[in-house]
DNA sequence: GATTAAGCGAACGATATGTTCACTATTGCA
DNA sequence: TGCAATAGTGAACATATCGTTCGCTTAATC
């Protein structure tokens, strides 16, 4: 039986926001140093200058700081992308990625520290899924698309999160504008193809 | 100061090619039930029936032996892909996808164990290098790329990677040839018109 | 300046790691 | 068959990290 969600203790206090900052901020840097899963809540907390019991009254473990942080960006990410929300756009790739640029410092932590993977796992889910109905709900009339949508969409969020990844790995030399349009003209020719739709 | 090298301490006696099977094969079944970094040490002894000191006889730690079972993948990946060598295809993406058909019980372990970023990772390397060459040498004159020819390569292994791993994760119901007809399907349209190469 | 909430950090039990060593089991060769 | 040589065994150990507890200190707020 699992005890009360120590979660749930997390006060409001300034101090306690300030804190959760430290942390935070602790985390970030030692991923930008090395891999996720060798950093210890010791050296978290000496980064941080907090005490141990001060780190297990906010946290449950050095995996919940994490699951927080990224929680907090898909928030952001979130803000950036739903709004406009139906009809706006199809893929809201260039709004994504001037999300990860805006948030760039995180992401690269996330990527040198090998803790990337889940954050790309909740987008490409949450895309493919979004993407799956905008394709269903413009299908031209006329002959059935010849690859299924499922996987069309499958393939949208696989090619922009590999051009993300390689942009991310080689530091953003190029501006999301600049992706954007690559990415565009890849994936247009081939959904235009294979299912009519145009993007 | 580094001590020498125990894996050289690895013997060639049928017995211990046995005791590493035995522990390979207890690793590949733990992750079908757990992520690897929850796996201890224990549970893959307690599962081999090996003792704890031989474990440490054959390797340096539970990375080891991942990476051990990771190698003998990427060698048989290897042994498909690589003997045509030139000028057979210019992506080897049926090749691969039966590979992982024949292996799947090791990348379904890799996947839900939560371990197989770092093959992918590997796979994206080769295979870009490998195509970027191949597309180099086949642009027809006249007007250049209008998509840079590493991010094409790039987009093309994203695709077969995004493919493979939304097959594998639901648990490959299509055929090999099936899923590269999509990929060549996907593929073929984007690549004719940004680089003028036909795959 | 008294009250209250937050942070501190030493100490603890529990668990996992990687090593050592005296002992046993298996293999293959004389 | 018997005997080295090699591989495996497992208890015991030192070490490290984890997550918790608790008496104390610090700093906001009224």
């Amino acid at each position: 039986m699992p005890g009360p969600d120590r979660r749930e203790a997390r006060r409001d206090d300034r101090r306690s926001q300030r804190t959760r900052q430290l942390l935070g901020a602790a985390l970030v840097a030692l991923m930008l140093e090395q891999r996720y899963d060798t950093i210890t809540v010791q050296e978290i907390i000496d980064r941080a200058n907090v005490g141990r019991s001060t780190f297990y009254a906010h946290y449950l473990d050095k995996e919940d700081l994490l699951q927080s942080e990224i929680a907090a960006l898909v928030t952001r990410l979130g803000d950036h992308v739903d709004p406009g929300a139906e009809g706006k756009w199809i893929i809201p790739s260039l709004e994504l990625l001037r999300h990860v640029r805006e948030h760039y410092a995180l992401y690269r932590a996330l990527v040198r520290g090998r803790a990337i993977e889940p954050v790309l796992k909740t987008m490409q889910a949450q895309l493919s899924r979004q993407i799956e109905v905008h394709l269903a709900g413009r299908l031209p009339p006329g002959p059935a698309p010849t690859v299924p949508l499922p996987v069309v969409a499958q393939y949208i969020t696989g090619v922009l999160l590999a051009l993300f990844q390689w942009w991310l790995d080689r530091e953003m030399p190029e501006s999301p504008e600049q992706l954007d349009d690559y990415f565009l003209q890849l994936v247009r020719p081939s959904v235009r193809a294979t299912t009519g739709v145009e993007i």
